[in-house]
DNA sequence: TATTGTTATACTCTATAACTATA
DNA sequence: TATAGTTATAGAGTATAACAATA
């Protein structure tokens, strides 16, 4: 079963990549854009933190997000040491069309299940994720 | 779910590769041994176009278990540009130690479940694997 | 002196493709 | 000329750690 999570997961971790390559993203920086938009403004240190990427690797991150014009540095006026994170309005636009993309995945990767069975299959795997102490929204290659 | 099931997996290909390493082995060289067992005799090209990974990623790979005593590379008398790869006797002992590192990482995975949940889950990845077309025992990121 | 963010360096890993031997 | 296996080179990606600005 271990083997099976770890097959599937990988897959579907390349299919997305794929989809989403279609945006001229990587996985990761979708990671980013998405725990930007659940809660803006942060620090970088602090979403890096939480996303479990090294500072130097997310300064990178950012910095192509920002070219883009998608993500956006405010200096912090009382601490003026931190930059919090925002999405641009175009930024927004772009996470729709992740979120589509994001959609159209996961109605691939189920394409095999009833109604039925997709929920049982969440229940099951949430019961897994939540024992073995998985943060929600996070992915682990990330750190990678 | 696709998120979910992606998290889940490098979760446990993490998990997996930090039981194995106190084998002294790699996920690939495990994969490696694991798809030698199951077939032994075939030759080096065979085996690597199998598991999806790049011939000259294969040699070293081959190299690193020679070298252990895990593996042999016996010459095909009849085409001498083959080699045969067979596991040796400390192989095998090999094997057996990968083999009880894989049940007590299947535990691991599994302790949130009963058995009947355990069945059922089996189940519905079963056949999302297949819907996929995932080749059953190869893991995609043998790839990278 | 400690902390946030940044940059530079070195290292690891991998794919590409050139090479050897056998057919 | 084609194929199995090998080796060498170059490129991508990353972590480590030095650095600059602010507290």
């Amino acid at each position: 079963m271990a083997f099976l999570l770890a097959q599937i997961g990988a897959h579907a971790t390349e299919r997305f990549a794929e989809r989403i390559a279609a945006l001229d993203l990587s996985p990761a920086q979708a990671g980013l854009l998405r725990a930007v938009a659940s809660e803006p403004g942060r620090s970088q240190q602090a979403v890096a933190e939480q996303l479990g990427v090294q500072p130097s690797r997310f300064v990178a991150l950012v910095d192509e997000l920002e070219q883009r014009g998608a993500v956006e540095r405010r200096r912090n006026a009382t601490d003026r040491r931190l930059y919090a994170l925002h999405l641009t309005a175009q930024g927004e636009l772009l996470m729709r069309d992740v979120g589509q993309v994001g959609q159209a995945h996961e109605n691939d990767i189920c394409s095999a299940l009833s109604p039925a069975d997709r929920a049982t299959l969440r229940e099951l795997l949430q019961r897994v994720a939540d024992q073995q102490g998985l943060t929600p929204g996070v992915h682990p290659g990330y750190r990678r």
